[in-house]
DNA sequence: CGGCGACAACTTGTGTACAACCTGCGTACC
DNA sequence: GGTACGCAGGTTGTACACAAGTTGTCGCCG
């Protein structure tokens, strides 16, 4: 398929196909398949692969495979509870350090998702706000604390990208310019506290929303209350 | 040399080593030499070191060889005004989990450190402080959580162990006393949250000293002013 | 018809040969 | 003597062949 790639390139599409869930929680990879399509032997991919499997995303089977890592409540709300305290840090540690075209980037970003009209692919939503995290994620000063929010974010992507289509796709596509708004605002101001308590406060009414739909169902999302 | 080993157990047995500076900062790891150490190919050695390398702690350079990361202290103070943030979170969000058995093991530690009698090898003091470590990051609940408590450990631990020949390692050795026995008494009462504001204070009272010791000199270890 | 066993076709883990590359030393040349 | 070049040796990155293991299928037997 798509050729010149290396260990590096194949980990991170191989990381947004799983977040995206073009390979969903529990499906199978096999390293001469993905070798095949990229063009290269086993040795980049399966470098590529054991990185994924120390982030937790797949775990490789002996004789059966590398599975795409199911979604397992229990952990992920463990990694919610986290990154909620995680994000109150960004805004106590992370000098900013944004420029003018970082701002511009995102104002397209969330013109894109503005003009979004029903009905759109909710794999459009997924992506755009991917994208806009990624983007939000370079701004982060402190090298370690942005390493670690992002391994977690796309650990947990998973569930509100599974969730999405039973959720109000137009609530959701509100949400998002509305948050990529107030964190424009924010970060004109070089008020990193600001934009933590705005991501703060989505993060948690996102949470809200995803238990709401869900209510009644097995599973529970429930971060917040971990201690 | 030793037999038997596979990619996990080089992993922990090279993280050790590098975090003891068996492997000083800037030193060459050979796949091929340490293939034939542990009696095993080149393959095994190399997911052990891809994963030393996704972590931090070494650098694979075409050519040249695996180097173990220099000490870089732009970072690694970043690295500590992180790990400063993730002690209280330690308290706020992990329901503690310790039997007897893991409260014994840690009053044998202590124990240990305090038998010590001058003079003895620095190696001996960090040895038993990273046992500690190990044993009480176990105890953490909030898994994500453990997780990056104990990679960042790892990645700051060399800066202490560095600096020990020339700190007094009989105020050291006391005070790592005195902080094994306050967490035994916190963790006795299941009281994660005293344990993190002990683990804190001995944290920043250990910061002080270092920076005291190298105060004049062009490095800094000055953490938890990051903002 | 049901169960079970051999087996074929896959998977990942390991070992090995080779390609690409860097470094340091020896040597020739200025 | 100093400098530049070339080559030898060693390193990691890649590709491939094989070992070890799992799973589903097909056929045989009770």
């Amino acid at each position: 398929m798509s050729r010149g790639h290396d260990a590096q390139s194949i980990f991170e599409e191989l990381r947004e196909r799983i977040s995206l869930l073009d390979h969903p929680p529990g499906s199978l990879l096999s390293e001469n398949r993905l070798a095949a399509d990229y063009g290269v032997s086993r040795t980049p991919v399966r470098r590529a692969l054991q990185r994924l499997e120390f982030e937790g995303l797949v775990t490789a089977v002996r004789g059966v495979g590398t599975v795409v890592t199911p979604i397992d409540m229990m952990y992920l709300t463990q990694v919610y509870a986290l990154r909620l305290k995680l994000i109150d840090l960004i805004g106590e540690l992370s000098p900013a350090h944004v420029t003018g075209a970082d701002l511009a980037l995102l104002a397209e970003q969330r013109d894109a998702v503005r003009t979004l009209r029903a009905p759109f692919p909710t794999r459009r939503l997924a992506e755009a706000y991917l994208r806009f995290n990624e983007e939000l994620t370079r701004a982060i000063g402190n090298r370690p604390l942005r390493e670690t929010s992002d391994r977690y974010f796309h650990q947990t992507s998973r569930v509100w990208n599974q969730l999405l289509p039973e959720l109000d796709l137009d609530e959701e596509r509100c949400e998002i310019v509305a948050e990529i708004d107030r964190v424009l605002d924010a970060l004109r101001d070089r008020d990193m506290a600001r934009v933590a308590r705005v991501r703060r406060s989505h993060f948690e009414r996102c949470l809200r929303r995803m238990n709401d739909r869900i209510a009644g169902a097995d599973l529970e999302v429930a971060a917040a209350r971990d201690p």
